[in-house]
DNA sequence: TGCTGGGCAAATTACGGTGTTTTGTCTAGT
DNA sequence: ACTAGACAAAACACCGTAATTTGCCCAGCA
């Protein structure tokens, strides 16, 4: 697994290798499960040798990970957005990004085969039983957003309607529940007073 | 399958025979898994025909279904106990029965073998993708449980704390989050505000 | 009437062997 | 760095067969 960058150029050279594979991972995905799917497919899908994959990804367990990883990302960097672009206001904030990430979960290939109920490999316990790794991850992730919207916010109080979130973001997301904006506007609503309470706190002590 | 109860005397008779075959799965849940038990080692111990189980719940996977219940009513009891006896502050009922809920998780046999990754049936499908079924049941019965503590608070706003409490013990349940104590403390700090505040909106409505 | 126990077909599962596919690694070559 | 080819070892897909289990029917019995 390459992991020493010499140059900018390299560095470029291997994220566009690997952005290449993952996205390859995710169109063929549409089509097959991820049991049908082999490293040589993933390779020749993004023309390149199978040798550079296995150096880049090391396994295919390995691919799985860093492809659930890539997955997330782009998830979370939508939500992150839709959280710094509400203007300040927790409810809103809350609400559209619950609805991004609800809207964003139907179109995941990965997501849309486990929750079919259709799962040969062990593919939801990786977001339930298993699923420390990409709680912590997310959770960590929403709380930076978070608490760069609200700096006021003690630690905690972030950390804990982070995790929250996240879990259940990852509830919804295997267990889907009608309408999308009515579920972001339901989970806004119950979390609101919370944060709204938090951010008041914060600005007591501050003051 | 027996249905029609003619006399008081056969209703306890169905309802001994009923528990008395779930509390035997129970037990031999403890040391093998759902597989490894066959319908004739559940009815002789239980003491009792095969047959006879049959009769009762028509097939294995009814029985998996009645278990379930079982298991979900036990401590479905146990957390409405917990919210009645908590006098009426929202914040101790909602730790209360978060902690309650906790604590049983790690001792049910059948919570166990799921958490342990040890999952050759699709067990934990049941309380995720597939979990519809005891997301419903179990979120009006704890909408039972805190509507009667709470009689004034409006329908809306009890189905949706209800229907969160018990996304939030299903993920924590299958992915726990260290000392129980502590995380029945964060859920009700996250979720008093919300409930507070719905109080306070069905007084101001109500008077 | 309700439970028992035996019996029985059909479905499911376990096993063993075979051939194929796939993984993961190593190499020489560009 | 990446490729292409080769390779052993592991995983997987079949296959037929045997054993187990399910689900049901029925006769006997309290």
């Amino acid at each position: 697994m390459a992991t020493t960058p010499r140059s900018p150029y390299q560095a470029a050279a291997r994220q566009l290798l690997r952005t290449t594979l993952l996205e390859t991972a995710r169109e063929l995905l549409r089509e097959r499960r991820w049991n049908d799917i082999t490293m040589a497919d993933l390779a020749s899908g993004a023309g390149v040798s199978r040798q550079t994959l296995y150096n880049e990804f090391g396994s295919r367990d390995g691919f799985v990970q860093a492809y659930l990883l890539y997955d997330a990302d782009r998830i979370l960097s939508a939500v992150e957005d839709a959280i710094e672009s509400a203007g300040g206001d927790p409810a809103t904030a809350l609400e559209r990004a619950f609805l991004v990430f609800l809207e964003m979960i139907v179109q995941d290939p990965l997501a849309v085969t486990v929750i079919s109920g259709d799962d040969p490999d062990g593919l939801l316990a990786l977001v339930t039983t298993r699923g420390g790794p990409v709680l912590r991850i997310a959770a960590d992730r929403l709380a930076g957003a978070i608490s760069r919207t609200w700096t006021q916010a003690a630690d905690a109080d972030v950390q804990l309607l982070s995790v929250t979130l996240v879990r259940l973001a990852l509830s919804h997301a295997t267990l889907p529940d009608g309408d999308p904006a009515e579920t972001a506007a339901s989970i806004a609503k119950l979390l609101t007073p919370f944060a709204e309470l938090a951010l008041l706190r914060a600005a007591v002590d501050a003051g």
